[in-house]
DNA sequence: TTAAACCTTCATGTACGCTTCAAGGCAAGC
DNA sequence: GCTTGCCTTGAAGCGTACATGAAGGTTTAA
C-alpha cells in the first residue's frame, strides 16, 4: 500500500510517517521500483504502535532508544526490561498527576452552584460548602 | 517574597512565573515601590494550581480561557461549568490512553524473559507465554 | 565604593514534533 | 501532449512553553 493509503489507515499524516521513518521509529520501509514507499502490516503495526506511546506521553527520543535497543542483535534483555520499568514509571506518575487534576476539578464542579439550573442535589450541595467552608479555607483553597 | 523566594517555593522558575502573569494565568503581582514582584500565598496557590493543571496536559490558552471566566464579574456558572466538563473530558481521556499504554507495556514486562537473572517466577510466565502463542498471533503483535 | 546578588523589561533563542513548501519524477486518462 | 494525482527529497516554517541574554536599577556587606 502507498503512503497515503497507510495514513488514512492509521490516521497519521504521510509527512509524519516519513518523520517517523527518518527518526527510526518504524523500521527503514520497501519501495518500489520507482522508489515510492510500499507500506506493509507490519509498518502499519509499528506506526500503531508509535501513535498509542505518543498518546501516552512518550516522547520521540525515548520512542527511539527504546526500539534501538529491540532492533540490536545483542541480548538486551535487562537493559529493555529497564526501560521499560523506567517508561513505565514516568506514565504511571503522568496518571497519577492527571488524576489528581481530575478530582480536582470534578471537586469544583460538585461544589458548583448553578445559577439556572439548581437541581435539589446541587442545593444539598450547597449547603454542605458552607458548612465545609473553614475546613477548606484550611486547605488553602486556590480559589477555582 | 520576591519572585527567586516563590520560585524556590512552588518549583517553578521565575522566568515562568514572570510569563504566566503576563499571560494571565496568575493575577497581576503587586510591586515594591521599586517595582519588584511581592508575592504572597494566594498567588503562590494559584501559581500551584497552574502547576498541577499544566502537568495534566492543560494548556496554557485553556487554562487562560478558564481563568477569565472567573475572573469576569458576570456570572458564569453555567459556561464555567462546561468548560471545566470539557476539560475533564479532555483530562479522562488522557488518562485513558495512558492507562491503555501503561497496560502494553506492563504486558511486554511480564512476558520477559531475563537470561541473566530469570527467577522462578518469570520461569512460570514463560511458559504461560509459549502457551499464549498462538492468542497473541491473532492479536496482531507489534513486536515490541 | 565596589562587588555581589537580587531585581526589572524587552528581545531573541531553543527544543519538540511535526507541517508546509519547493522542485521535480512517474503513471493514467482525456 | 497535457492535466491530474500520486509520489520523492530537502529545507524551511510554525506553535507551544518557556530559557537565556542584554542592559540597567537597587540593596547589602566588606
Amino acid at each position: 500500500m502507498n503512503i497515503k493509503e497507510a495514513s488514512e489507515k492509521t490516521g497519521v499524516s504521510s509527512a509524519a510517517i516519513r518523520y517517523y521513518e527518518k527518526e527510526s521509529l518504524i523500521p527503514a520501509i520497501d519501495r518500489t521500483p520507482v522508489g515510492n514507499r510500499d507500506i506493509d502490516d507490519r509498518i502499519i503495526r509499528r506506526i500503531r504502535f508509535v501513535t498509542q506511546m505518543r498518546a501516552a506521553g512518550m516522547s520521540i527520543e525515548n520512542l527511539r532508544r527504546y526500539i534501538e535497543l529491540f532492533d540490536a542483535q545483542e541480548d538486551n534483555t535487562k537493559e529493555q526490561k529497564a526501560l521499560l520499568q523506567e517508561q513505565l514509571a514516568v506514565m504511571e506518575e503522568k496518571r497519577d498527576d492527571l488524576q489528581a487534576a481530575i478530582d480536582h476539578l470534578n471537586y469544583k464542579l460538585n461544589h458548583f452552584y448553578d445559577h439556572m439550573e439548581a437541581t435539589e442535589e446541587e442545593l444539598r450541595q450547597l449547603e454542605r460548602e458552607h458548612a465545609d467552608k473553614l475546613t477548606r479555607e484550611d486547605d488553602t483553597p486556590d480559589g477555582f
